[in-house]
DNA sequence: CGGTTATCGATATGGAATTATCGACTCCAG
DNA sequence: CTGGAGTCGATAATTCCATATCGATAACCG
């Protein structure tokens, strides 16, 4: 028997699913009351068929020839990512990037509450940031224990990410949010849920590497293809002094 | 003919190549000169096949018993990635996000140099953030044009993405990274790269709805059947005041 | 009131990505 | 100098995701 929100959904269809949920939410705004897969799709660029399969994860169901209703399927995908049940975390690093999720006053509809912020620098502890008090960091681990956070946020360094998911770990929380770039290591009960702007970085670069300076034209492919060095031959270095 | 750094490359080992990138570097720092495939994995909780196969797109080559030398996997992966070559950017969207980007000094190792930031808030333009001049919004579309700008960063709130996007692309702009929760509707010779922390947070949010309010016990799957209103029924609505 | 059209839901196909397996090579130990 | 262990590189198998196709159903129109 298959269940409806079941566990098994892929990753690609749940980060599409924000998507449908802004869109859904704008467009009951302006009044809309029903919508169809080809009309999201056209807005979204999104075959019909793949918006099809990705609300269907979320249980709900439509009539034919109409379509869905706006407001069952916003409430479907914010019950499907829990987004009614507002979870209470911890943010630690009141860096840039941390200060900027601080001011996400948005995040407590999509289920995310961040209750205060925790940082090493003397000179920002006890300071308050959008609303938020910055406590000291020593302070984290037992404050989590009393108040039952379950959900960390990593915004320092990479150098110090390690040790502060240490202290979470230890005051009981149980999944982390880190946009620190590094791999922690954490017990197996640990959910860990990286971001690392790098990463997608990654992907930009690749892209742009190949846009500015080795477009996929033929010329420049026999071009490299003459530049790189005998790669059937010996172990050379491919990259060389490339600045 | 197999060219080495070749068009075809999938997306999850594109994002992986930074995080190799960093524990190398870190490694290199260390005085560690060579390293495995299976050393890695071990360290970065891959398996050592797919370790292999990634830094094989960078056209690295490695030799049997010890693996490969870091400095010229650094070397590679750098390359392959284009973070020799420095791309100039617009950055439009002064606001906390930003902010905490300008201040990412660390970009430029990365081929990424932010050259100046714009707004459209009077008190904003004029300041200077992290050494970066802020300036109106009405300046960029020109100022791209004449400074050969190719890669626009969008941190507006959603409202303003799409019209930002579209002076970008008059002004010359061929690469977007987006920050907004929206989708852009732009040419298709303009590459648009979407970060949107929201999809980011969907997988997180499932996780955790899953992690707290239905872990997937034999019970609570039951409940959750029972619960369920006759999806094979009637169409009720499946998720009915669960807030 | 019946035919047409648009849409949903389910199944099937195609392709891509991860994982597994095998042969070849290099270092190290005896 | 030779055998063994460990690793790379390539190919094969599996799994997973995206797309295509088909029947069923409900609104619209003549």
């Amino acid at each position: 028997m298959k269940l409806p929100g079941a566990q098994a959904i892929p990753t690609a269809s749940l980060r599409r699913l924000p998507q449908y949920h802004h869109y859904l939410t704008d467009q009951a705004m302006r009044g809309v009351t029903q919508v169809s897969c080809s009309v999201i799709g056209r807005d979204l660029n999104l075959i019909p068929v793949q918006v099809r399969k990705d609300l269907q994860y979320t249980g709900i169901v439509g009539k034919p020839k109409v379509g869905y209703v706006v407001d069952e399927l916003i409430q479907a995908i914010e019950s499907f990512l829990g987004w009614n049940n507002v979870h209470e975390a911890f943010l630690v690093g009141v860096g840039n990037l941390g200060t900027a999720l601080l001011g996400h006053e948005r995040f407590t509809s999509f289920g995310l509450r961040i209750v205060a912020a925790f940082d090493t620098d003397p000179e920002k502890v006890g300071a308050w940031v959008h609303d938020k008090a910055v406590l000291s960091i020593d302070e984290m681990t037992d404050l989590a224990q009393r108040m039952s956070i379950h959900l960390g946020i990593i915004t320092t360094p990479a150098s110090q990410a390690q040790h502060v998911a240490d202290e979470m770990v230890r005051g009981g929380i149980l999944a982390i949010w880190n946009f620190a770039p590094a791999r922690l290591r954490v017990p197996d009960h640990i959910f860990v849920h990286n971001e690392d702007l790098y990463s997608s970085l990654a992907a930009l670069s690749w892209k742009l590497a190949r846009m500015f300076h080795v477009p996929a034209t033929p010329e420049t492919l026999e071009e490299a293809a003459e530049q790189l060095p005998a790669l059937l031959d010996e172990s050379v270095r491919v990259a060389e002094g490339a600045d």
